[in-house]
DNA sequence: ATGGTAGGGGAAGGAT
DNA sequence: ATCCTTCCCCTAC
């Protein structure tokens, strides 16, 4: 079952509500194998050919019972494979198994005496939706025979269950406007309680803008309709004896709470009635929400999963320490987390991704900031508390004022709909995961099996390990953080020191190891990436070849080329537009999506924990950037 | 869980 | 005191 959340037209409320479709059915989908020659028990090959029925038998008599898999069916279909697992033919026939997601999953590394590889074990139900009906990021979908659920799952205005994935198709044709958004902007004020070593939340202030258009030129003035406020005081203090008069003579709208939990009850409320699409904050991916979180589970607030927009009774366990798990991402699942430190780390250049530097760089403002050891110090007045409240919605305005003007959410839209993962997970940051769509959907397309995810373990380094005499443990890092290079990259040429005073001539390549991969047609499909007898298959420069030059253009050089055209597209629809028109800024922003995500390519082709990491590939490309820079 | 390598330069620390 | 290596941080592409 996967929950597709989303925005509906309602005429008789004449406005836009929020909707969650639950598609239920989405099967498993395995691929088996064949062997050549049947596998006796004691596992030597019998002189006795495999047919398609045998593969059919074996899975039937024997797996499907073990696994307690009571219905599925099986077809035989023709798949392509271009990835690492070794001894998978490029064309094959394989045996095509799909049973329900209800029942277990099947060991990745099964092998039987039929078939020697089974793929897709590992696939979840939100991949298989992905591809299966080709859902490249937010869009509008048509949603066949909907019926409402017996009971509510999700917290949305509007739910439909629908039977089968095939029941939504995104729209292709009518280029309708994306909805309106609900923006929340939350900064929390917290302390450490010096007991329990905990963050504790003090206040929690939010701006909210009712209808922000992604479609459209940042708000330039006018950044939010409605806000709140709200505080609460550390156990031991006491609000200042005249601060609600202060509040009412400066006619600010605060809420003020008795105690903690009556602030996050408060604060989830206001939730439930804003129903935001999107909570956008400073640090918030990391810092506030997980505190917000903690305390909702400390104080025992009812509805904890207002916080997002799936009904759930009990909260999930969640992680201590400093990162922020697992569980803590699914809290606020439905709704978009946009975190400003996050995408300025990616769009910009900054000494500190403070928020008091990135006032100063973004908004030309300068902030105010108030540490947490300082915060109990402002209950001593009125006026230090009331201070306290303002600095806390203006961090809220300065949030949102540079969301707006790094145009994060159009650029995360339009790069989402180019890999055609999903935005909150763009949102997050991490360039593998978008690449590692982009190419799901172009392999899926092409009729290849893709790689499998993989759980590894962690493979801790075991320092213990009986090194050689020289000490040469193969430890691909140094002791703390930076990797040793994996292959060699670029050229750096010997500068010729001197003063010059003539001319300077500058010389740039046009995205250089993108048109690498497309001249060369660098491609999973089209180089040969197992090493000859007795050479080493991690020194990889030593024996990487180009690809015939008459070979057809792999999937890797065309996707490449799609998105360098679709660039050009765009820069020309741009000629001649008014440069402060909606339309100007939104095809820019779609000219820097596409050229962000055609750089990054060659970036995972080295990246060691990628699902379609390719050594040779990436080492292929940077020995021929090396060799055109001579 | 969260693209790559190349390379300058400084701090730290060991060996001579 | 003077090398040399290693680690770390930063930047360039």
């Amino acid at each position: 079952t996967v929950f597709v959340f989303g925005k509906v037209w309602v005429d008789s409320a004449k406005s836009y509500v929020s909707c969650c479709v639950i598609v239920k059915n989405i099967e498993r989908t395995l691929f088996f194998l064949p062997r050549d020659k049947k596998l006796a028990p004691d596992g030597t090959e019998i002189d006795e050919t495999v047919g398609f029925t045998d593969v059919y038998q074996e899975f039937n008599d024997d797996i499907a019972d073990r696994y307690k898999i009571m219905k599925f069916s099986a077809r035989r279909t023709t798949k392509r494979y271009a990835f690492e697992v070794e001894g998978i033919p490029e064309d094959s026939e394989y045996l095509e198994v799909k049973y329900s997601a209800n029942c277990p999953r099947l060991p990745s590394d099964m092998v039987g005496k039929t078939f020697s590889h089974v793929f897709g074990t590992s696939t979840s139900s939100l991949e298989r939706l992905l591809l299966q009906r080709k859902l490249k990021g937010p869009g509008w979908l048509e949603v066949k025979m909907p019926q409402i659920p017996n009971q509510p799952m999700s917290w949305c205005k509007l739910e439909a269950i629908v039977s089968k994935p095939d029941h939504i198709t995104p729209l292709t044709e009518g280029n309708l406007d994306p909805p309106p958004l609900v923006v929340l902007s939350v900064s929390v004020r917290t302390m450490l309680n010096p007991k329990t070593h905990l963050h504790e939340v003090l206040a929690v202030t939010g701006l909210v803008h009712q209808d922000f258009r992604v479609d459209k030129v940042a708000p330039k003035d006018k950044y939010f309709q409605n806000y709140f406020c709200a505080v609460t005081k550390p156990h031991d203090y006491m609000f200042p004896y005249d601060f609600k008069n202060i509040l009412k003579k400066q006619d600010m709208n605060v809420e003020v709470c008795g105690t903690e939990r009556a602030l996050l009850g408060f604060v989830v409320a206001r939730l439930q009635k804003l129903d935001p699409d999107v909570l956008v904050g400073h640090d918030i991916s990391t810092f506030d929400l997980d505190v917000l979180l903690h305390r909702i589970n400390a104080c025992k607030i009812p509805n904890w999963s207002r916080m997002g927009r799936l009904r759930r009774q009990v909260m999930p366990k969640l992680s201590f320490g400093s990162k922020g798990g697992f569980a803590e991402r699914t809290a606020t699942c439905g709704r978009l987390v946009c975190d400003v430190k996050v995408s300025s780390q990616e769009l910009i250049r900054c000494k500190s991704y403070d928020l008091t530097e990135l006032s100063k760089v973004i908004l030309k403002s300068d902030r105010c900031s108030i540490s947490e050891e300082d915060t109990p110090e402002m209950y001593s007045t009125s006026n230090a508390l009331v201070s306290m409240l303002n600095l806390t919605l203006t961090d809220s305005l300065y949030t949102l004022r540079i969301m707006y003007e790094l145009n994060v959410m159009p650029l995360a839209l339009q790069i989402t709909n180019i890999a055609g993962n999903l935005m909150a997970r763009t949102l997050l940051g991490g360039r593998s995961e978008r690449n590692e769509y982009l190419l799901l959907h172009a392999f899926d397309e092409k009729n290849y099996i893709c790689p499998d995810k993989s759980f590894e373990k962690k493979q801790k380094p075991m320092q213990t390990a009986v090194a050689n005499e020289d000490g040469e443990v193969n430890t691909t890092t140094t002791k703390k953080g930076r990797k040793k290079p994996a292959y060699s990259g670029g050229l750096v040429l010997e500068p010729k020191k001197g003063f010059y005073d003539k001319f300077i001539l500058l010389l740039d390549f046009n995205s250089l190891y993108p048109s690498i991969i497309q001249e060369y047609n660098i491609c999973y499909t089209t180089v040969n990436r197992i090493p000859p007898e007795d050479m080493d298959k991690e020194d990889v420069e030593s024996w990487v070849e180009l690809p015939d030059s008459d070979l057809e253009a792999g999937v890797l050089p065309v996707q490449i080329r799609k998105l360098v055209e679709r660039r050009r597209e765009v820069k020309k629809l741009m000629k001649g537009l008014n440069g402060d028109s909606d339309q100007y800024s939104q095809y820019d922003i779609r000219q820097k999506a596409l050229k962000l995500t055609a750089n990054s390519m060659y970036g995972c082709l080295g990246f060691s924990h990628s699902r379609f990491y390719a050594k040779p590939l990436a080492a292929l490309v940077t020995s021929k950037g090396r060799e055109v820079s001579l």
